[in-house]
RNA sequence: GGAAGCAUAGCUCAGCUGGUUAGAGCGUUCGGUUCACAUCCGAGAGGUCUUGGGUUCAAGUCCCAAUGUUUCCACCA
C-alpha cells in the first residue's frame, strides 16, 4: 500500500497508534526458541512513589535501544518490566498524604494502612507504567512484575528462611541509624551526610577520690547521660596511671571506669574519649570489648528517657541546651569550640540520624561478599565502563553486616514468629506462617517489622523469572544479559543483586552492567524538585515526540558519564527527526517502483556506488559501537550519514537521474529507497516510532520494522574505487562553491566550467551534478585551458577553470593562490621530513607510511596545479 | 582521610586499542524565493587540546606530577 507522508512531521499523530499496534501484535513477547541465543534485561523497577523523570527516561531509552538492537539481530529477547514498592519512600508519602487529612498510621491501624498503600500502588504504579509506554519501550507487559507481588514475596520468604537456617541472617543488638521522624532504622547507605555548623564541648569529668579530672570533648553533650566509661589509649603515657580508676559522671553522679582501648587516639583531642555504647557505633564496639554496661538515654523519638528525671521528656536539642547550661553552672565546662562537621541525616525526611542500640535483623555479609568479589574479578560479570569495578570492590571488601529490618508497615513482613509464652523463634517461608509454638504450643506472634526495600530488589533478576520455581523463563532467559543503571545505585542495588544471585541461584544475575551517568540541567546541576530545574520528559514527549526525547538522551551519551540536558538538545533532536521525515517524504513522492530490491552492482551509477559504500561504512560503525555499548557514537554515525551524505549529497546527486525517467530512474529510485529503508532499520532502536511510520509506507514492505533484520556490513555493496572517484567530483563541487562564495558570485549567475584533470573517468558524466550543485551552465573536460580571464580552482585531482573575467580581482587572486601555495608547500615539507626520517619509515606500520606517501603525492599534484594557475596570471 | 572521573572552538560535548592539516551540535558572520525540508540550503570565522615533565619514529590520546573541578566511600570522642 503506497502512502504519502503528511507535509509536517507531527509525532503525536502516530506514536500512540504505533505503540498500540506493537502491543496488539504481541511483538514484545518473545517466543522461546532454544536454537536461538537469548538476550534478556530486567528493568530497574521504578519506585511507585513518583512519576517518570529524566533519569528513568535515559535508563529506559538505553535499555530499549539495546533490546531492539538485539531483537533485530535475531536474538530471542526479553525485557521484563515492573515496579518497586519502595517501602520507606512510599510509606513516607502515604503518611504525608494522611497527615493532610489529619490522620496518623496509628489511627488507621496496620490493616487499613496497608489497604491504603495498595490503593496507592494501583494508582501510581499504573501511572508510571503508562508513562514508560509513552517512551516506546518494548517491554514484555505480559510479564510485568511488582516487588511486593505474590511471586516476589515468595522468593523473599524463601531467601529469608534459607539464610536463617544457614546462619547468615541473625537477630541482634547493634547500633543502627535511627530516624526519629520516620521512627525506623535505616541502613548506612540511606544516610546522607550534610555539613552543619556545630560545637565541640569540652567537659571535665572529676576523678573519684579527688586529684583532678579528665577532659573529654563531644559534639552531642546530651549523650553524656548514657556514658558508661572513659577510654584512653593503653600506650598513652599521660594517662597510664589512671587506667582502672573511676570518674564521676557530671550531673548524673554515676561512677564510671577509665578503660584502656585503642579506639582512643594519642594525637586527637585530649586523648580521653567518653564512651556511650548505646548511642555511638564506635563506643558500642568499645563497650563490647570492655564489657561495659549499656545505658539508653534517648527514646525512639529522640527524647530523654525517664531514667534521668531532670531532663526526662526533653527533645534532644532541648536537653542539649539544658545540659550545657548545667555543666557550666557546675563548673564542668572547660570550653566551647566552633566546628563544622558532617551530620548524618535521613535520606527520606532529612532529620538528623540518631545512632541507637536496637534489636534488629542482619545479614552476615562477609561470606556472601567473597564470591561476589570473585565473580567480578574473574570477569564473569563486567562493568561498562570498567572503572566502576573499583567502586564495587571497595564497597564489597569493606561492607558491614546489612541491617535489613525496618520499623515500617509497607513491605515484606519479616517471616519470623515469636512464641508469646516461651520465646521460641520460628522462621518459615510458609505463606501461612506459624501460629502455634512447636515447642510449647503457645501462641506465636509475627515480627511486626518489614524488610529493607533492597532485600526484594536484590532478587529481582531471578524472582521476576519465576525463582524459586524451576520455570522455563528462568531456565532459558537466566542469567540475564545486561543490567542498565546509574552509578548512584551500584552499592545499593547492583552489588546486592550479585551476591544474592550467586548465593541463591548459584549463577551470576547478568553478565554486563552498563553504567550511565546522571542527567543534569543545562548548567550542570542535578535536577531536583527543590531547585525546580527538572525537565519533565512527558512534556517533552507531548511537545516534540518520544523519538526526539530518546534521540536527545542517547546522542552524546557515553557510558558512566553525566550529561547535560537542555532545550537546544531537544530541538536539535526534533530537527533531525524532521529532516528524516522530509527526506523520506521526498523519496516516497518520487517512487514509481513497486518493490525495493537489493541493488545490482552491474546497473549502478558512480553516485549509487558512493552512497552504498558510505552506508556500509555507517552500518559497520553502528554495529561495532553498539556492541561496545557506545550508544552515543553509534547514533552520531547514523546522524552524520543520513544528514550529510544521504540528504545533502546523494538525494541531490540522484535528482537528475530520478527525473530522467527510464531504466536509470528506476535504478536510482531503488537505491534511494533501499538506502532509506536500511538506514531506517539502523535507526529504529533509537527512534522506533518515526522509523516504523516511514517504513510502513515503503512500497512492498510488510510487517513491523522492529522484527526485520538489522543491517550488517556487506562487502558486495562496497565500491571503494568508484567511491573515491565520485569523491573527486564532490571535492570539485565544494571547491567551486567556496570560490564563488569568496568572490560573491550569486548562485543565479551561471558560468561554464572547464575541468582539466588526470582522472577524466571520474568526471565523466558528472555535468548535471556541476549544473545543479555548482551553478555551472555547462561542463567540458579539457586537456588544457588557456583563457587568461578565468578563475582557477585547484583541487588535488583537478584544476577547474571558470571564465568569470569581470568578477576577478587579479591582485586578490594572486594573493589567494600564493597563500594556498604556501600551505601546500608547508604540507609537502612536513610530509617529506617525515618520510626522510629513517626511524619513521622503518618503525611505523607500512600502512601509515604508504598513506603519508600518497598524501605527499596529492600535495605535489596540487602544487603543480597552483603554479600553473599563477603562471597564467602573470 | 581513601578512591575515581573530568579539563579539547564563545557554549555543550565527540575523538575507539597512539598514526592525515583535531571534529559535531548550538551560537556567530556572509550568501540563498534550488519544485523533501527556513525545524532548511551553501560558505566562513573561531582551538599553543589546563600546566610541567616523561615514554615513543609519532602524544589530544599512554605514564608521572601540579592546578582546577565533580563525584563516591570512610571518619568526625
Amino acid at each position: 500500500m503506497r502512502k504519502e507522508l503528511p507535509k509536517t512531521y507531527s509525532p503525536a499523530d502516530f506514536e500512540g497508534r504505533i505503540y498500540e499496534q506493537w502491543c496488539e501484535k504481541k511483538l514484545f513477547t518473545p517466543t522461546v526458541d532454544r536454537k536461538k541465543l537469548h538476550y534478556s534485561i530486567v528493568i530497574p523497577p521504578p519506585n511507585i512513589t513518583g512519576q517518570l523523570h529524566t533519569g528513568h527516561a535515559l535508563d529506559n531509552t538505553l535499555q530499549d535501544i539495546l533490546i531492539r538492537y538485539k531483537r533485530m539481530k535475531g536474538f530471542c529477547t526479553l525485557w521484563v518490566p515492573g515496579t518497586d514498592h519502595a517501602s520507606i519512600a512510599t510509606e513516607a508519602k502515604i503518611v504525608e498524604e494522611m497527615r493532610k487529612e489529619g490522620l496518623t498510621k496509628e489511627d488507621l491501624g496496620r490493616e487499613k494502612f496497608l489497604e491504603r498503600a495498595w490503593a496507592w500502588r494501583e494508582k501510581y504504579g499504573g501511572r508510571i507504567i503508562e508513562q514508560l509506554k509513552k517512551m516506546g519501550v518494548s517491554c514484555d507487559w505480559t510479564r510485568e512484575r511488582f516487588t511486593l507481588d505474590e511471586g516476589c514475596s515468595r522468593a523473599v520468604r524463601k531467601v529469608f528462611e534459607q539464610l536463617y537456617s544457614e546462619g547468615l541472617i541473625y537477630r541482634g543488638e547493634r547500633i543502627i541509624n535511627w530516624c526519629p521522624h520516620c521512627k525506623t532504622s535505616i541502613s548506612n547507605a540511606e544516610v546522607d551526610y550534610e555539613e552543619q555548623n556545630g560545637h565541640f564541648w569540652h567537659i571535665r569529668y572529676p576523678l573519684v577520690g579527688g586529684g583532678g579530672y579528665v577532659e573529654v570533648a563531644t559534639t552531642r553533650p546530651e549523650t553524656l547521660l548514657g556514658d558508661t566509661a572513659v577510654a584512653v589509649n593503653p600506650e598513652d603515657e599521660r594517662y597510664k596511671h589512671l587506667i582502672g580508676q573511676y570518674v564521676v559522671l557530671p550531673l548524673v553522679g554515676r561512677r564510671i571506669p577509665i578503660v584502656a582501648d585503642e579506639h582512643a587516639q594519642l594525637d586527637k583531642g585530649t586523648g580521653c574519649v567518653k564512651i556511650t555504647p548505646a548511642h555511638d557505633p564506635n563506643d558500642f564496639e568499645v563497650g563490647r570489648r570492655q564489657h561495659l554496661p549499656m545505658e539508653v538515654a534517648l527514646t525512639e523519638d529522640a527524647k530523654i528517657t525517664d531514667n534521668y528525671p531532670k531532663y526526662a521528656g526533653m527533645d534532644r536539642y532541648e536537653a542539649r541546651k539544658a545540659i550545657v547550661k548545667d555543666l557550666e553552672a557546675g563548673g564542668y565546662l572547660a570550653g566551647i569550640e566552633d566546628l563544622k562537621h558532617e551530620v548524618g541525616t535521613c535520606y527520606r525526611c532529612g532529620t538528623t540520624i540518631e545512632p541507637m542500640v536496637s534489636l534488629q535483623w542482619f545479614v552476615r555479609m562477609e561470606p556472601l561478599a567473597k564470591p561476589a568479589i570473585e565473580a567480578v574479578r574473574d570477569e564473569r560479570i563486567k562493568f561498562v565502563p570498567e572503572r566502576f569495578d573499583k567502586n564495587y570492590f571497595h564497597w564489597m571488601e569493606n561492607t558491614q553486616d546489612w541491617c535489613i529490618s525496618r520499623q515500617l508497615w509497607w513491605g515484606h513482613r519479616i517471616p519470623a514468629f515469636y512464641c508469646d509464652d516461651c520465646g521460641e523463634v520460628v522462621v518459615t517461608a510458609d505463606e501461612n506462617g506459624c501460629t502455634v509454638c512447636p515447642k510449647c504450643g503457645g501462641h506465636m506472634t509475627q515480627d511486626p517489622d518489614t524488610l529493607d526495600t533492597w532485600f526484594s530488589s536484590a532478587l529481582w533478576p531471578f524472582s521476576t523469572l519465576g525463582w524459586p520455581d524451576k520455570t522455563e523463563d528462568l531456565d532459558y532467559f537466566y542469567p540475564t544479559s545486561t543490567l542498565v543503571t546509574g552509578y548512584d545505585i551500584i552499592t545499593f542495588w547492583v552489588s546486592r543483586m550479585i551476591f544474592s544471585a550467586l548465593h541463591y541461584t548459584d549463577n551470576i544475575p547478568f553478565d554486563t552492567v552498563l553504567i550511565h551517568g546522571l542527567v543534569r540541567d543545562a548548567q550542570g546541576r542535578k535536577m531536583s524538585k527543590s531547585l525546580g530545574n527538572g525537565i519533565d520528559p512527558l512534556e517533552i514527549i507531548d511537545k516534540y515526540g518520544a523519538d526526539a526525547l530518546r534521540f536527545a538522551l542517547a546522542t552524546g551519551n557515553s557510558p558512566g558519564n553525566d550529561m547535560r540536558f537542555s532545550d537546544e538538545k531537544i530541538e536539535a533532536a526534533r530537527n533531525f527527526a524532521n529532516k528524516l521525515w522530509n527526506a523520506a517524504r521526498f523519496v516516497m513522492m518520487n517512487l514509481t517502483i513497486e518493490k525495493i530490491e537489493k541493488p545490482d552492482p552491474a546497473a549502478l551509477a558512480p553516485e549509487d556506488k558512493w552512497i552504498l559504500t558510505k552506508f556500509e561504512e555507517c552500518a559497520e560503525s553502528v554495529n561495532s559501537n553498539l556492541d561496545k555499548y557506545e550508544i552515543g557514537v553509534a547514533l552520531s554515525a547514523i546522524y552524520d550519514f543520513l544528514w550529510d551524505e544521504y540528504c545533502d549529497w546523494y538525494i541531490e546527486l540522484s535528482k537528475p537521474s530520478v527525473s530522467a525517467g527510464g531504466e536509470r530512474s528506476a535504478v536510482a529510485q531503488n537505491v534511494l529507497a533501499y538506502v532509506l529503508r536500511e538506514t531506517l532499520k539502523l535507526l529504529h532502536p533509537f527512534m522506533p516510532f518515526i522509523t516504523e511510520e516511514i517504513y510502513s509506507g515503503l512500497p512492498g514492505e510488510e510487517g513491523s520494522i522492529m522484527v526485520k533484520t538489522f543491517p550488517e556490513a556487506e562487502a558486495a555493496l562496497r565500491f571503494p574505487a568508484e567511491s573515491a572517484d565520485l569523491q573527486k567530483v564532490i571535492d570539485a563541487i565544494r571547491a567551486i562553491r567556496v570560490r564563488r562564495n569568496e568572490m560573491g558570485v550569486v548562485p543565479s549567475r551561471k558560468a561554464k566550467v572547464y575541468i582539466e584533470t588526470k582522472y577524466p573517468a571520474a568526471f565523466e558524466g558528472s555535468s548535471s551534478f556541476f549544473e545543479r550543485l555548482a551553478s555551472a551552465s555547462a561542463v567540458e573536460l579539457v586537456n588544457a585551458y588557456h583563457d587568461e580571464g578565468a578563475v582557477r580552482i585547484v583541487t588535488d585531482s583537478a584544476t577547474i577553470h571558470i571564465p568569470l573575467a569581470d568578477m576577478i580581482d587579479f591582485e586578490a587572486e594572486k594573493k589567494r593562490l600564493g597563500a594556498e601555495l604556501e600551505n601546500v608547500e608547508k604540507e609537502i615539507s612536513r610530509a617529506e621530513g617525515k618520510l626522510a626520517n629513517e626511524s619513521f619509515v622503518s618503525r611505523a606500520p607500512e600502512k601509515v607510511v604508504a598513506a603519508e606517501r600518497e598524501k605527499l603525492e596529492k600535495q605535489k599534484e596540487k602544487k603543480a596545479g597552483i603554479l600553473a594557475a599563477l603562471e597564467k596570471l602573470n
